[in-house]
DNA sequence: ACCATGGGTTGAATATTGTCAAAACCTAAC
DNA sequence: GTTAGGTTTTGACAATATTCAACCCATGGT
């Protein structure tokens, strides 16, 4: 264990660390390397390894401004469209869908904490999109957002081949937020429609439940409603299930409840055996954050959007030019 | 004038925001630029262009980590006000002044050292502080700096209250420090002038003062000028002393001499009896520094800078506040 | 007291980035 | 259709930053 680092402190202006010091000379005082090696003493290439230890102690923080994301046209005629409260779409980059995934997510990531505010309740959903989002925050987030946050599951948990759980992904983001986390302490969906009632009164799990309807604010994601999406893959509902409400009119899947493309809840078999918000509750909320790309999940945001549950979105730029097009 | 800028659009990236595509190449996914310009298909001075623009447009932020960086902003300013060589200011902690004192005692004992070299003479004064500063000397330095450096006893000895007097820090920060100690074997103050003058003829006595005119470098702390002050506890001066200096202009007690708000050092009947530096001599040295704190200390701390006694200076970040405060 | 160890530091080779004037381009007016 | 005036882009060069293997020095164990 290396406890007191050594290092020469000659020339210093103040007795901060000489990592901080070097930082500062750079960052804020636009100095080259090559003078503050001089100011300080050391060589430049010494004066490399404080910039670079500052930038991996998260000293130094570099992110895009929100602001870039929000204004340009995409976002702008997407506010409008769908009279959002703002919108933030970043570029596609190359075509790899994964790669845009994590773009989008880590744009969610750094958008995120300027929407919240000290008192906040945050509720969230659960998704390989969510995950990304709360593992973004990592990244961008020292830590020292406003305090006094709280963060709920919105959904039950769910065994998923992914290696991510609904729990993970709203611990991950209470902890990146330096928020209390209320987790939701059941499976998302269960066989027996009894069983789920009974567990849903169990008190534990009641008062997790309850917990939600006093969420302000929410981030979620939009399913696609087809038989690769999550919702079969996860085990939320059987092939048998999609096929039905597909015929019913089912658009999209929004924290396990199917909706069509008014983005009114589609009643149904599945409805009894979720333990996980009602949709109702997402309703005039604060914030509605929906948070999804992919050229498959045009019509499921359009529904979430259409049912009310939205007020900010993130997406790409393709996404989006494709939720424009009409 | 906002026109709208007309740029090739090349490749399949969307024509809109080549800009916000480069920086995000750029400062997320941490390409080069190379790189950069040839997947957007341009050349790599016009990444450098839209780099640029990104920056000169806002939105790329480059933000120093608040907890690491306020403090050192806090010693910049006190640089630049005071016209000093160098602040270190360190964070306030907790509100309790005791705390405060010991994390500001514990920033000198680390700084120190690094202000030292070989053949120093430094000048020790004496108070709660200084002898914190001596303490914490002892955690960091293992008694491995550069040798050859003398300690000087500043000012006479009290018997105090607190357990420590001028010896002990003097002969402590010697220790730490591996240097020489020359003691001034003598009351701070006597009860009268004659006695003290004798004093000062004493062979052993003036050899004592006269090494102090050898210093070139002084550690002290700033006193505050009200009842409850050291000067009064520790029976330097007596409640009325206090009220006749108070009177007549005084701002803070440095060394044992009284200072008003320019620093100038107040004559008065104490001078005669007094056994220490006198403060001209405290002037053009190669290194003042100050370690105080506490909100108290703001005023004295600037009448002893006004005076023109300090190059360095040590202090927590609520006092320096304090201190930048108009 | 000695040596092994590991982090901090360094100089030189390498890679990356910034600069600048010239060229290409677009728009709009002649 | 052509030209003027502005902007964007470019290539070559200069400045700057990064990498890497070797070095130094303090530390801790033998």
């Amino acid at each position: 264990m290396a406890l007191v680092t050594r290092r020469r402190n000659a020339g210093q202006i103040s007795g901060e660390s000489i990592v901080i010091e070097a930082a500062w000379m750079y960052y804020h005082d636009g100095l080259n390397q090559t003078e503050i090696a001089g100011q300080l003493g050391v060589s430049r290439a010494t004066v490399v390894n404080y910039l670079q230890e500052a930038k991996t102690r998260g000293f130094i923080r570099i992110s895009l401004s929100a602001s870039a994301f929000t204004t340009h046209q995409l976002a702008q005629d997407l506010r409008e469209k769908y009279n959002l409260t703002a919108a933030y779409v970043v570029p596609d980059g190359n075509g790899r869908d994964e790669d845009t995934l994590m773009r989008v997510a880590r744009g969610a990531g750094e958008w995120l904490p300027s929407l919240l505010e000290p008192g906040d309740r945050l509720g969230v959903a659960w998704g390989r999109t969510i995950f990304e989002v709360a593992e973004a925050l990592e990244h961008s987030q020292t830590g020292d957002v406003a305090g006094d946050i709280t963060v709920s599951q919105l959904v039950g948990s769910m065994a998923t081949p992914y290696g991510f759980t609904a729990e993970i992904c709203s611990a991950h983001m209470a902890q990146r937020l330096g928020a209390k986390c209320i987790n939701l302490h059941a499976p998302a969906v269960l066989s027996d429609p009894d069983l789920a009632a009974r567990l849903r009164a169990e008190p534990i799990i009641r008062d997790q439940i309850e917990a939600l309807s006093r969420c302000n604010k929410a981030i979620f994601a939009a399913g696609s409603c087809d038989h690769t999406s999550h919702v079969v893959s996860s085990g939320v509902a059987s092939h048998a299930d999609l096929d039905w409400y597909i015929a019913q009119g089912a658009t999209g899947v929004l924290c396990g409840r199917f909706i069509d493309a008014k983005g009114r809840s589609i009643p149904g078999d599945l409805d009894a055996r979720i333990i996980g918000v009602e949709l109702d509750r997402l309703l005039n909320l604060d914030m509605g954050l929906l948070v999804s790309t992919g050229a498959d999940k045009v019509a499921p945001m359009q529904a979430a959007i259409a049912g009310g549950y939205v007020t900010h979105v993130v997406t790409s730029s393709s996404t989006a030019a494709g939720m424009l097009a009409e």
